[in-house]
DNA sequence: CTCCATATATCGTCTGACGATATATATCAT
DNA sequence: ATGATATATATCGTCAGACGATATATGGAG
């Protein structure tokens, strides 16, 4: 069972710069390590991975420069920036918030309800 | 600090039938429940909450009567059908899987990282 | 020479959350 | 009484983000 796209919805950016606070890199291999790291579960579409990059350079979280490897297909490599970081922060305490939260509101409280109407 | 609406996406549904099984209930009274089950977190826009209702009518996953109340505003209750609770059933299920690999995505793995490249 | 993995990129579509707005009733303060 | 506030439901239009489809380029395996 994958993670379905409207329970990844916000939370791509995030996991994107979960993987640069590791060091530069790029997106083919970035996307690998996604898929490697949920086992399978998350696999990015390309569409997805690149607007968010896109958004990303553009909101000033990440920046970007060509590879400058001679073998193979070019790679363009992201760095995050303080504003990345601070951005990432800020939704890795906000999810851990939120989730909890959540819990509580998928098991919908009331142990034993009863009310007939 | 609020739930965001991206980090919300997709959860409406299950929250909503959440408080269906405890008993049929009412629009307003839903989304009150769900305010203060969230402690404030969680307050769901009107649109939002009666698009989901019509949505989740419309796929069978609950039904709707009027209440006949003669005092105050006329209610429209709603009673979760079996198809909605397979449906929360198997979102619930997914949601607890996917919190646990959405965690290990947004930490990111790789602990020391020093990666120059 | 063709197929496949690597690698990046854009266009257009669809879905769901929400701001704005409308409508109606009951209660409470002025 | 009159206007504000809480209760209660509903729709329209907008916007953002995930993704299907598609295009392009390279290098190695068969």
């Amino acid at each position: 069972m994958a993670i379905s796209n409207d329970l990844l919805r916000g939370h791509t950016e995030t996991i994107i710069l979960a993987q640069l606070k590791n060091g530069d890199n790029y997106g083919y291999e970035i996307s690998k390590a996604i898929e490697t790291l949920s086992m399978g579960q998350l696999v990015l579409k390309d569409a997805t991975l690149y607007t968010a990059f896109r958004r990303m350079e553009q909101s000033g979280l990440i920046e970007s420069y060509w590879g400058d490897g001679d073998a193979g297909a070019r790679r363009r490599y992201y760095r995050i920036t303080d504003a990345g970081r601070n951005f990432y922060e800020n939704n890795k305490t906000n999810w851990f918030e939120t989730a909890e939260i959540l819990k509580n509101l998928i098991l919908g409280g009331k142990k034993n309800a009863d009310r007939t109407l």
